[in-house]
DNA sequence: GCTTGACCTGGACCGCACTCCAGCTCCTAG
DNA sequence: CTAGGAGCTGGAGTGCGGTCCAGGTCAAGC
């Protein structure tokens, strides 16, 4: 069997999006659930950890670690990251062992900035819960204290 | 003094954003925080619960009662609201009583949709956390276990 | 009388993060 | 042999949520 040129051996692995130990992009888009668009916008903007090899068609071929790390990339994006800022920590990484101090303090931050995200969510819920409140009461009761008038400036009620 | 045309009796109110009985946009930036774009943009919107009355120079003239409510739009903004929605809500409080179901259901779903988001946010920091965890302690003791490497496929630790 | 500052309008522009598209190359299955 | 599917590139387009700007009106203070 040829082992030289890729795009032998490889059979029905295909279908699952793996190409001689590799995965397509397909695969990884199976594996992340993020788009092939954005998987390659990512690696454009330097948000992977190297330049995906390509396969002798031109195709990319990723590998598991490259799953794992768009797995913590997709995470630091949920969690309100922003695109600059993954590259940033992408660099870091990328450029080696030296920078962990950097790469702590980069994370560090984040976790900061959810922890106040989480906490000014939770005090958005609260007013939102008391709005419901007042909503079931009235919906329940008919009574209208606290809701808001078409128009504004009459007796006021509690906002 | 003169009762009719406005502009009168205001004297160092005027420093204060006060207009006879009602608030000036700058007043509102000063109350609410937002900028003037962006309260003139949520006019436009339909985020009010009425287009704001102006006085004989083609000014804004607030009450208390835009205050209070736009203190609310701003909670449901920074809790994930789309523009649009707000509007949707405004619209319904605007026609009027006899809709207060639609307000209340339309209040359920973001109070659910906030939660979500809290949850989810709370996943994402466990994860940003153990990280974190892993390099406080690659900083302390010079392990480098669950690192990313420049380049992966090596021999792949834990991510 | 003149400047200054707050405010007005309509419309252009921006940053972000994708998303879509045209036009092309491969490979494989029928 | 041909059709179809997956992938490629460079670049344009999209949706959201504001933000900025030019050119103008007022009212007040010096």
């Amino acid at each position: 069997m040829d082992t030289s040129a890729d795009g032998a051996v490889v059979d029905d692995a295909v279908a699952e999006g793996a190409v001689a130990g590799g995965l397509s992009i397909g695969g990884v888009v199976r594996a992340t659930g993020m788009s092939v668009d954005t998987l390659r916008f990512f690696e454009r903007e330097g948000l992977l950890l190297r330049p995906v090899p390509r396969n002798a068609a031109g195709r990319r071929v990723y590998e598991q670690a490259d799953v794992d790390w768009l797995s913590l990339v997709a995470r630091l994006r949920a969690s309100g990251m922003p695109v600059a800022t993954v590259a940033r920590f992408a660099a870091l990484v990328r450029s080696g062992p030296g920078n962990e101090a950097l790469r702590l303090e980069l994370l560090r931050e984040h976790e900061r900035a959810v922890r106040e995200r989480i906490a000014a969510l939770g005090a958005d819920l609260e007013i939102i819960q008391g709005k419901v409140a007042v909503y079931e009461r009235h919906v329940r009761e008919g009574t209208a204290a606290g809701l808001w008038a078409p128009t504004p400036s009459v007796p006021a009620d509690a906002p």
